[in-house]
RNA sequence: GCCCCCGUAGCUCAAUGGAUAGAGCACCGGACUUCUAAUCCGACGGUUGCAGGUUCGAGUCCUGCCGGGGGCGCCA
């Protein structure tokens, strides 16, 4: 918040080492201090100093850089809006003044409201695309950790600056999706239940029955062996149907998939995700195949057909030694299409439609080698923007008896999840909340019992992998998303009671640790937003709007508002509080949790 | 065989190469006539898997090893 203070500052050190032959790295690295209960700002100069051992002069280097920062703090002299200038240990401290940094905190805040922490525009267009769940299955727990990391990116990237695309790409159309079609036009057609949730989960059950009809089993008679293989010739037969355009076998196609869209559609809106571009595997099906050609006739792809497929030998075309790209199969020896067949269809659609410069895909850590092949080929093929594609890979959900099974019937849908976390919030406000009207407890409970969800999703590092255990995603102590929300809550309170905010605040007495602390980390958060989204982190936001929180619910503990000694404590302090909710709510949307006013 | 990820407190996880490795949970002890206790305060808890190396400084970077997970020509 004080860069172009800091800026100046950076230009009287650098004079002073010149001037004194110092020799300061190109960037100086300004931190905020380690210590709690003060805010300011820290650099050190042991890279200075080991510069100038490097340079052949014989020094101690912790020593030496001690020696520099005492004397650039001696050049330094006093400065407006620090409060003190220290060196020790070779680190150079300035602190700011308290009552000064927390009046212009405060005031910043106030004043921007939900844009508060917004990065200037950066002039690049970026799509992220998530919600890639198939469609003729249900959402299940893995599904919701991919979009609820790919919606709090989206918001990110946003919020931090960037022209931003959310596209969806469901998987609608493979094997796996004929497999239930067949299903259902065989033996279950015009027994779906009402419902939306109720018929995207009945055709889960169909796709599992459907698997057992036809895989294999060891102990099977001869007799079972026909029946399974006459049903494996019958779903080959409507692929093929379907790839030839068959009317009926696509009007079928296209009524099932759209009870899957139509429950997934409620989902997203229940997550508060709105997604900008909808692209479906089958509309890059035929693309795909004619990139194919061009990639043969160019001579980067090989037709081995009819015997086998078509790949393209990436580590030869690159001249690798080692084996790391490997060799990828572009198209069936039948001339059907594969996952990267559709991708590189789907990467020349996004660079060309919709010019996006920064293409990431949130999709989990076990396709990386895909994502690889894909972008080196986009490459080769001679796309500049491959080199802007990211795979945000993520660790993968699985269940405390082993990994989700569709098949097996082993999963865990997210509408069970979401039901349960609003049973258990429903009786969380009857106990702690008896108070509240019942009509606004659905809603609430709604808030609070996704909130817990997301946070679990979010607060763990995208490259770990996830065991869900339904307790620990939906517990509201500690560490979690009710812990952060009702800070929020409480802030909100206080400001009810309160009624009218001052429209200023001078914040001229002796503040506590408390209210510093809450400061300190109120003006963090622009950079925080930075963080996050440059490093595609939503585990920096979600870590810092807890101690955000923490930092709130401690000063609520202990510093008196409403009953504050004086007139103008009480209204600096309304006005810090109003701050923190502000700061509060903006982090929480970042994450896609809602911010309650009461719970 | 090759590639990727992980290993930090009993458990789940943090920590842009910087000052004393931090939280939550669990366990133990405190704080509600108060701005709502979904909270706060305290105590307990560590050879950061092992061994080298680079660096003024390594949980973080490099090499090797051990242990766990994932991936590797016609699934997505």
């Amino acid at each position: 918040m004080f860069t172009s203070e800091i800026q100046t500052i950076e230009a009287q050190i650098r004079a002073h080492c010149a001037k004194t032959n110092i020799p300061l790295p190109e960037k100086m690295d300004w931190r905020p201090l380690p210590f709690s209960g003060e805010s300011g700002i820290f650099t050190s100069f042991f890279q200075a100093a080991a510069q100038e051992a490097r340079q052949g002069q014989k020094i101690n280097v912790p020593q030496r850089a001690q020696e520099i920062a005492a004397s650039v703090a001696k050049a330094l002299g006093t400065l407006e809006g620090i409060h003190r200038v220290e060196a020790v240990k070779g680190y150079l401290n300035l602190y700011f003044d308290p009552s000064a940094f927390a009046r212009r905190v405060v005031d910043t805040v106030l004043q921007q409201g939900e844009d508060f922490g917004r990065g200037k525009p950066k002039n690049e267009r970026v799509m992220v695309e998530y919600a890639q769940p198939n469609t003729h299955h249900s959402f299940h727990i893995g599904h919701y950790r991919n979009a609820i990391l790919g919606e709090a990116l989206a918001r990110l990237v946003e919020f931090a600056g960037y022209d931003t695309i959310r596209a969806s790409y469901p998987g609608d159309i493979g094997l796996g999706v004929i497999t239930v079609l067949w299903m259902y036009d065989k033996f279950y057609k015009g027994q779906e239940p009402e419902g939306v949730h109720e018929r995207g989960q009945w055709l889960l059950k169909l796709y599992v029955e459907a698997t057992n009809l036809l895989t294999p089993r060891e102990d099977e008679t001869p007799e079972e062996k026909a029946q399974r293989e006459a049903y494996d010739a019958e779903r080959r037969e409507m692929y093929r149907r379907w790839d030839a355009g068959d009317e009926y076998v696509r009007a079928l196609w296209l009524e099932t998939r759209e009870w899957s869209l139509q429950e997934l559609r409620a989902i997203l809106e229940m997550m508060d995700i709105h997604i900008d571009v909808w692209f479906y595997e089958s509309q890059v099906d035929e693309p795909g195949k004619q990139i194919v050609e061009e990639l043969i006739a160019r001579g980067i792809a090989e037709d081995e057909r009819p015997d086998g497929p078509v790949i393209v030998r990436i580590d030869e075309k690159l001249g690798l030694k080692k084996e790391k790209y490997r060799t990828a199969v572009i198209l069936r020896s039948d001339g059907t299409t594969l996952y990267l067949t559709k991708d590189l269809a789907l990467a020349k659609i996004k660079f060309e439609q919709y010019g996006v410069d920064r293409s990431i895909y949130v999709v989990d850590t076990r396709q990386s080698l895909h994502f690889q092949q894909a972008f080196k080929i986009l490459e080769l093929w001679g796309f500049p923007q491959a080199e802007k594609c990211f795979h945000l890979g993520y660790g993968f959900v699985s269940l405390p008896e082993g990994a989700m099974s569709a098949r097996r019937g082993r999963v865990v849908l997210f509408k069970e999840v979401a039901d349960e976390a609003v049973r258990r919030v429903l009786n969380e406000i009857a106990e702690k909340n008896p108070s509240m009207p019942t009509e606004q407890r659905e809603a609430v409970a709604l808030q609070v019992g996704l909130g817990a969800l997301a946070y679990a999703m979010l607060s763990v590092d995208n490259n770990k992998d996830i065991v869900f255990d339904m307790d620990a995603a939906l517990s509201f102590d500690g560490h979690t998303g009710p812990y952060i929300q009702n800070a929020h809550v409480r802030a909100g309170s206080i400001l009810r009671k309160a009624g009218d905010l001052p429209s200023q605040a001078d914040f001229s007495y002796q503040l506590s640790p408390y209210e510093v602390e809450l400061v300190d980390l109120i003006a963090r958060f622009p950079e925080t937003v930075q963080q996050a989204a440059e490093e595609y982190r939503p585990l920096v936001m979600a870590t810092y709007a807890f101690d955000l929180a923490t930092a709130f619910h401690r000063f609520y503990h202990e510093v008196p508002v409403l009953q504050a000694d004086t007139g103008t404590q009480r209204s600096a302090r309304l006005r810090l509080v109003a701050a923190a909710k502000q700061t509060l709510a903006n982090a929480l949307r970042l994450l896609a949790i809602q911010a309650p006013e009461q719970m």
